[in-house]
DNA sequence: CGGTTAGTTGAAGGTCTTCAACATAGGTGG
DNA sequence: CCACCTATGTTGAAGACCTTCAACTAACCG
């Protein structure tokens, strides 16, 4: 049986239920998931394969660490959170992944999920079976190097998160932070100076490598300088080019 | 022309001059470059893209940041290191690699090398263009598999340094780093136990986020509870079982 | 052999954490 | 719908860990 779904939208709030199919061709995110020079005949074919069976209600979760690798997910709605457990139970939030973005591609090395993936809010996914990507990108070079892409693109972004965390201050790395998902929101449409967090400051500073308090201290601190105007989850950044400066990051 | 080259080996200290081919199936470090189901004509398929023409002195460039993309490199003997410049000029090592291990994947997403590579002593790499490797990728579904395999397990890799330079204080840093070196000393059936550190005191502290002091400190700290000797970069692992506690990694 | 680079050690200082108390938000049942 | 309760967030004070600055020592290289 096949489920029809609502159209691919940022939040869940409005659910659409008019009944009709989403697909790739047609999804306002695939500017952003699948920037592919593919022919349609070729989106349809990978229209195919992927399934938009997973609606995710909140702190629901995707797939846990350890789980075997089956998939790659793309968001089409709401927030997913990554995260490692450490051995000794704590917890490493390893990304954030807003609509458009690709999660769950760590679970190829061993055919098993090095992360748990669960919803911060209420989500939908795209399932990508992950052995009917590969069959198909034997098929469809471009599909190939898009998906080679995307793992490099992986890791260019670990690697400057490691360099966050290896040599920015608490204020720069939450400034990063809030300068990441402005960004990825002006990539959706969306406002990039007004937005609702997702994540809680635990979320936050974990992800960050901070404590909670100094997560709430450094937005405290930044609405004192009129950088950011801090309402609970809600957040106005002020002073784009502040928190750009605050931030350090050069570029 | 093509160049003959000696066996791969890891220390260049006593290059062989025998002049002979060296290719991938009869090379000692393809159970860990290539650990793959591939046919022995599969293998020689490979082993016709790669080129094995460039020796790096200490303190080559392999290729520098922002680069044209062309290939990527399995280090055949020798250590090279992989670092980022950030803005402000200040340096930030992604990883050392070693023999059997593959580094510049992360060019692949911008068509331009994401870090710079450079040789901490005199070693060799083999050079796999990419998009020789991309066509038979195509042609070889376990060659398509395998690099998927090698992208993602540089995420989990460097999930886990965030990780580590999130959560773990400078102590377990560097017993974590030790312990990381030793392994895959033990996987190219070297010592476990003693080896040369090829970085300096600076790379190892610029990788772990921590200054040289701090490095310099612990070091003397695990020198002094008999868990390492340390004779500048000679490190012996005294107390194997007692680093490992230090690591305080759980697993 | 001299000069430069790399590594070590000490003392002082700063940034973030820890611990604690309090405030606010969100969800549930009366 | 309000009261309550719990989870989440904020703020303060003390303390820990790492950094910074400085001096010195050891290794490396021409």
């Amino acid at each position: 049986m096949t489920i029809h779904l609502t159209r691919a939208q940022d939040t869940a709030s409005n659910p659409c239920t008019h009944d009709y199919q989403v697909n790739c061709g047609n999804c306002r995110l695939n500017s952003i998931c699948l920037p592919l020079a593919l022919e349609s005949d070729d989106i349809q074919q990978l229209d195919d394969i992927i399934q938009r069976s997973k609606p995710l209600q909140k702190h629901q979760h995707l797939y846990r660490e350890s789980d075997d690798f089956q998939s790659v997910y793309a968001v089409r709605s709401g927030t997913i959170k990554a995260y490692k457990t450490t051995d000794d139970g704590q917890e490493q939030v390893t990304g954030f992944y807003f609509p458009g973005e690709i999660l769950g591609m760590d679970g190829i090395s061993n055919n098993a999920h090095a992360s748990s993936a669960k919803a911060l809010e209420t989500a939908a996914v795209c399932e990508i079976p992950f052995a009917s990507l590969e069959k198909l990108s034997t098929l469809m070079p471009n599909l190939q190097r898009h998906f080679f892409k995307l793992l490099s693109r992986e890791i260019t972004e670990d690697q400057q998160l490691i360099t966050l965390l290896s040599k920015n201050s608490a204020d720069e790395r939450v400034a990063a932070l809030m300068l990441s998902i402005s960004g990825r929101n002006a990539r959706r449409k969306l406002s990039a100076t007004q937005f609702r967090l997702p994540m809680s400051r635990v979320d936050i500073g974990n992800y960050l490598g901070l404590t909670v308090e100094t997560v709430s201290r450094v937005f405290s601190r930044m609405q004192k300088m009129d950088v950011l105007r801090v309402d609970n989850k809600e957040i106005e950044i002020l002073n784009p080019q502040g928190l750009q400066d605050m931030a350090n990051l050069g570029s």
